[in-house]
DNA sequence: GTGTCCCGCCACACC
DNA sequence: GGTGTGGCGGGACAC
């Protein structure tokens, strides 16, 4: 195979610091290595880290991807191994496969066969935990994580074509942003929960949860039809996506493509779709979704017309692949869904949870999302996503794209608005002005949340009255008896329980309307009873109130007497806000903050003691400028389930300061990196910062200091390299992080906000002026006869 | 038989 | 023409 390969006197590799060097096409034998990593995988024990990116394979660490070939290879021929020892293995890749030959002309056809890798050891799900494991999933900020795909795919012994799939999918996730060709820069997780929550809120803008409620009404009402798949056009176009949601990859901001020179397909299909396909998991309830209703989704997005067999085929094996790669991340789990159409294969999102909404966030489009039929502004094709970011071959010069005038205008009437002087909303639900200089004490907080607490119990009654008769209208609509087959064979009810589902193993529940009703109803009691009280506890204003700054999940406060699917308002919104603010809330509470809508913003503007990313603090070098700054490490607003429970109580009280307690967001408006998101170059107030617009160090002080903090604890919980062809390959879960000391640190809040929406989310502006009726066009279709429907895991 | 997905051909964009 | 990139689908393997 290579130097690396080559077997010593005892057969044996000896490799020193020089990766290999193999540019195999096809990966030789694996067997080793992957039967190892396979073993630790599927075995999944003990807590998952990445251990930093391999940089040396151990003296007399014998074994390579290729070694079992190599070894069998000299002992099948004399003259091979003579061979390879003259020519020194110059040309591995040739060498190799002519050894190949070689062996397949002395071993018989079985015994060849059995000195292959089996499928499941090339799987791209196994290549990628590979993948994975050479960097580290929190890298430090400003040290160089390069990846060079050659490198890469030498050292993993496969062929780049591979490690092009991957890293389009980790791109689309911002795990990894290109340089330059054959390059890419590693983020690891550090963007994975601003992602997150930016596509969710994408795939909400784009209505996908309604889309996937009407496909799978059209399936039902098609079950015994063979056209259902004409549907998908109807379905599409009843929602209105295809016509408007023509969705370029999303892009954060920092993670634009630099190499726009390079980056000559704007398509990105990959990127896209697997973007597309995570949106999926975030917006739908329970987060399980089929590969053909994905598949299906994506299609219809594309091209309804086009919809024929051979290219949902073709999705499918493209959403196998994200799959793969999103599988070993841990984001999702294959599970079996049955119906009576029989099982077929679906995926549940295993990711930490997203919020529902973060205000003033909002992706560097390259997205055009969800844009009414009334709208009037034009809507913006791929090439015009891509000629805007990219409009010359040379230097970027980044445009404000066409998609975003709209937002613009929105948040430019919002900020009027704000800057009304007398703005009693504005007062009421931040609490402090955003322009005033005066934070109020803790003290104003303690007795706004009393008050809240106070009228917080009327509107919970208030609430459960109009919880009551949304669920009495639900209860005649047949429930479904979706159930999660774990792998080992039981069975989870997974619909309207699904946050119990996790945990639970029950055998097969019967779900009767009514049995399901009372459980639905007593579940939404409590998440009621729990919201409620940590709404009183947090809110900066007494629900109904927070009118301005009005966030979903305030909004979701509004008990809706509108009547669509019990899963859609009452479930999604009551159990995701419930959890949401169960850590949220939590966190509110131990520092003093009202939640309001601009608690991202009060958390990003706070000076929290460490964590401020250099790289976060990055003022792109165009088109959409970051505006927080404190970026923490990850996984507070997005928490996975296991790590939800208990990481809110384990955060440290860092950052609790009188100050920073009573940030209001809106102050953070006169900080030098407050700058509209949608300041394009040239903007005035940009220029007048006294930053440039590539700073990179605009919190140096805290960022030194958390560097130092950060190389510190690194030091102190080295975490062992590792060793991709070393014998004891560990594979460690991804997202269970050592329980070091660095790790509070990254269970902070990811609030960095990338667009300014000082109104609110433009979620709301983009839902109101939606046709007036496709709400009630949703309110009839999406009133889903449910059917059984199992879920299983492999 | 169906589900899964490896594998590599080949087209495209840029140099 | 060379190279990097990645869409695409045939067909083999797994179950």
């Amino acid at each position: 195979m290579d130097r690396c390969g080559e077997a010593g006197p005892e057969g044996k590799e000896n490799c020193s610091s020089e990766p290999c060097k193999s540019t195999l096409k096809t990966p030789l034998k694996q067997s080793a290595t992957s039967h190892s990593v396979l073993a630790e995988i599927q075995s999944n024990s003990g807590p998952l880290t990445t251990p930093p990116k391999l940089k040396e394979i151990p003296l007399g660490d014998p074994w390579t991807p290729t070694t079992n070939l190599k070894i069998l290879i000299s002992a099948a021929s004399p003259e091979i191994r003579n061979r390879e020892q003259k020519k020194g293995l110059q040309d591995s890749r040739s060498e190799i496969l002519e050894a190949k030959h070689c062996l397949q002309e002395h071993l018989s056809g079985d015994e060849y066969e059995k000195s292959q890798p089996s499928r499941k050891e090339k799987s791209l799900g196994l290549l990628c935990h590979k993948f994975l494991a050479r960097y580290p999933n929190y890298p430090i900020i400003g040290e160089s994580n390069y990846i060079c795909l050659d490198e890469v795919a030498e050292e993993l012994t496969v062929e780049r074509r591979r490690i092009y799939d991957i890293v389009n999918v980790l791109e689309s996730l911002h795990m990894v942003s290109r340089l330059a060709k054959n390059r890419y820069a590693w983020h690891g997780r550090h963007n994975l929960n601003k992602t997150l929550q930016t596509l969710k809120k994408v795939g909400e803008e784009n209505k996908y949860m309604q889309l996937i409620q009407l496909i799978k009404k059209r399936e039902y009402e098609n079950e015994f039809e063979l056209d259902g798949e004409k549907n998908e056009e109807t379905a599409t176009k009843t929602i209105g996506i295809n016509e408007h949601s023509e969705m370029c990859f999303i892009e954060l901001p920092g993670m634009e493509f630099r190499a726009a020179s390079v980056n000559s397909r704007k398509d990105k299909s990959l990127r896209v779709m697997s973007q597309k396909f995570v949106m999926l998991f975030l917006v739908s309830t329970p987060q399980i979704v089929s590969l053909e209703v994905a598949a299906k989704i994506l299609i219809g997005e594309d091209h309804v017309e086009d919809l024929d067999k051979s290219k949902f085929k073709t999705k499918i094996r493209r959403l196998y692949d994200i799959a793969n790669v999103l599988s070993s991340l841990e984001l999702i789990k294959k599970v079996h869904v049955t119906e009576e159409r029989g099982r077929k294969p679906a995926f549940k999102w295993t990711g930490p949870e997203v919020l529902s909404d973060i205000q003033g966030t909002k992706p560097i489009s390259t997205v055009s999302t969800f844009v009414p039929s009334n709208s009037l502004e034009p809507k913006p094709s791929k090439e015009q996503c891509s000629k805007n970011l990219f409009p010359t071959r040379g230097k970027q010069i980044f445009t404000r794209h066409p998609s975003l005038m709209k937002l613009v205008k929105s948040i430019e009437s919002d900020r009027r608005i704000h800057s009304a002087p007398t703005s009693p909303v504005k007062t009421s639900t931040t609490g402090c002005d955003q322009n005033s200089s005066t934070f109020p004490s803790k003290m104003a907080h303690l007795a706004a949340i009393c008050k809240q607490q106070l009228e917080g119990q009327s509107s919970e009654l208030k609430m459960k009255t109009k919880l009551t008769s949304n669920l009495e209208f639900n209860s005649k609509v047949p429930f479904s008896k979706m159930t999660t087959e774990e792998g080992d064979g039981n069975v989870v009810k997974d619909d309207t329980n699904f946050l119990n589902a996790k945990e639970k193993k029950v055998t097969k529940i019967e779900s009767t309307p009514r049995s399901l009703l009372k459980r639905s109803q007593a579940l939404q009691e409590n998440s009621l009873i729990k919201k409620c009280k940590h709404g009183q506890k947090s809110l900066g204003v007494p629900m109904g109130k927070s009118v301005k700054n009005e966030r979903p999940s305030s909004r979701a406060l509004h008990v809706d007497t509108e009547v669509i699917s019990f899963q859609e308002r009452g479930q999604i919104k009551f159990e995701k806000l419930d959890q949401n603010m169960e850590c949220c809330c939590d966190k509110e509470r131990r520092e003093g903050f009202p939640e309001d809508g601009s608690k991202t913003n009060n958390t990003q503007e706070r000076p929290v003691p460490f964590a401020v990313h250099a790289h976060e603090a990055l003022f792109p070098s165009g088109y959409l400028i970051p505006i927080a700054r404190c970026t923490q490490h990850s996984n507070e607003t997005t928490f996975s389930n296991k790590e939800k429970a208990g990481i809110c109580s384990l955060q440290p009280a860092t950052y609790s300061s009188p100050i920073t307690g009573v940030i209001p967001v809106t102050a953070s408006e006169l900080t030098a990196v407050n700058i509209p998101a949608f300041h394009v170059s040239g903007n005035p107030v940009l220029q007048s910062l006294p930053i440039s617009p590539k700073a990179e160090h605009v919190n140096t002080v805290s960022e030194n200091v958390n560097l130092q903090q950060r190389k510190v604890l690194k030091n102190e919980s080295q975490i062992p390299d590792y060793e991709l062809n070393g014998k004891s390959v560990a594979v460690i879960p991804l997202q269970q992080q050592p329980s070091v000391p660095a790790k509070p640190k990254e269970s902070q809040v990811v609030t960095e906000n990338f667009f300014r929406t000082p109104g609110g989310p433009n979620t709301i502006a983009s839902l109101s002026s939606f046709p007036e009726n496709s709400d009630r066009v949703f309110q009839k279709t999406l009133t889903i006869p449910q059917r059984k429907l199992e879920v299983s895991d492999d």
